[in-house]
DNA sequence: TCGGTGCATCTTGTATGCATCACGTGTCCA
DNA sequence: TGGACACGTGATGCATACAAGATGCACCGA
């Protein structure tokens, strides 16, 4: 064991650099060098270089030959493309979920009420980080019954963007929180009565508030 | 200029495996390795790394650590879950199609037709090469319309998957591009009309005989 | 003053060397 | 006979060196 706690420092390089996308700390539109990171992290260029050729497999960076790469920003169209291809898949996976057996449907309803419980709870502690993980875990849940591993995947990607996009959220008050969980609440209903069209209702009324939280339209 | 086509090595080590894997000249199964690669192409192993981790994304080949590099072989649940991929990003692109404005969707049915043309014309001289050419292209044009990056770069990794699955199919008489070349017909009739729930339908039928010719059932 | 040119500098692209790890094999001992 | 273990082999992981392209700027000439 070399005591790093296991990880490559390919991976290192990978999560630090994603999670300064992600967090807001490498803001879109700024230049970075594989130089740079691999200074911060201690490390060569070599493992820098790998993690960003997967970032940018990913959408969160532009690599420009012999010129550095670029922290993609976050443009309202690829807003509007993340939020549509969301709703394709969540859409699809309940879908999928109201034509399944009963016992599939009550499975994974109740998986959603365990979720929407721990939801509630970090709302009443007002623990944001926990909400949105409750969150993430929400629409994962969904997703991951479709049974898809295409579909799952590019879920994942999608879910990283949208984590950017929230970071220049113009609605951030109280209510927010609130407005999430009864959304999240009306589709699970929708779901445990098998309602399809319901749910795709339901399903586009709170990707419809996420567009309006983000863009403000 | 270098002479090398204006390829970097990096290109032309994914651009050579990843056809090679495509063709069938690497079958699943193959464990390959770096070195191999770069002997192949008298280049250095970092390139071909870099290519393998981009393949790998793909879903092309799974990378085992200090291993080699397995070339995935396609399992009848990839199919599935490709197919059913394709039907969604497709179906998605048909219906938001018939739902636009007239002048729209006459456009994209005009596209089409230029392009079943060429597919007739493909046909009638039997040549597989230009048919399959003019499939990918017809597919290409109806995801295209829909105008999402995001479904497109997916629809594309779709497809790559796809001619692998066409290596080992088992329906190829002389038959089977006539009827691929009717079911895209279909379609686009029910496309020209604004008739989304036939479009649907006609898309299901056509990619379930694709299911039917890889996979017998 | 203005436009072109050459250079310093920064960055990536590629090659290469070494350390490390995984696995197969053969040996030794109980 | 069978199992543990040391070791050889081959692969990747990473560091480092060097080559080459891109950029910006100082400099120069008209």
């Amino acid at each position: 064991m070399t005591g790093n706690g296991g990880l490559s420092a390919k991976e290192r390089a990978y999560r630090d650099t994603k999670a300064r996308i992600l967090d807001g700390s490498l803001p879109g539109g700024d230049l970075i060098t594989e130089g740079q990171v691999a200074d911060t992290l201690a490390m060569s260029r070599t493992p820098v270089r790998e993690a960003f050729l997967r970032l940018e497999a990913e959408g969160l960076l532009r690599l420009f030959p012999k010129r550095g790469a670029l922290v993609v920003a976050v443009s309202p169209s690829e807003v509007e493309a993340v939020l549509e291809a969301r709703e394709l898949v969540e859409g699809h996976a309940l879908t999928k979920l109201c034509a399944a057996p009963e016992d599939d449907r009550a499975a994974v309803a109740a998986a959603l009420h365990v979720v929407l419980d721990v939801q509630r709870e970090a709302l009443s502690r007002e623990d944001e980080q926990a909400f949105a993980e409750a969150d993430r875990r929400f629409h994962i849940t969904i997703v991951e019954s479709g049974r898809n591993p295409i579909l799952l995947e590019l879920y994942a990607s999608l879910r990283d963007r949208q984590l950017r996009m929230n970071l220049g959220s113009l609605e951030r008050g109280p209510s927010r929180p609130r407005a999430i969980l009864a959304q999240h609440e009306a589709i699970v209903a929708a779901l445990t009565a098998g309602d399809a069209d319901e749910a795709l209702v339901r399903l586009r009324v709170h990707l419809d508030a996420t567009r309006v939280a983000v863009l403000g339209r």
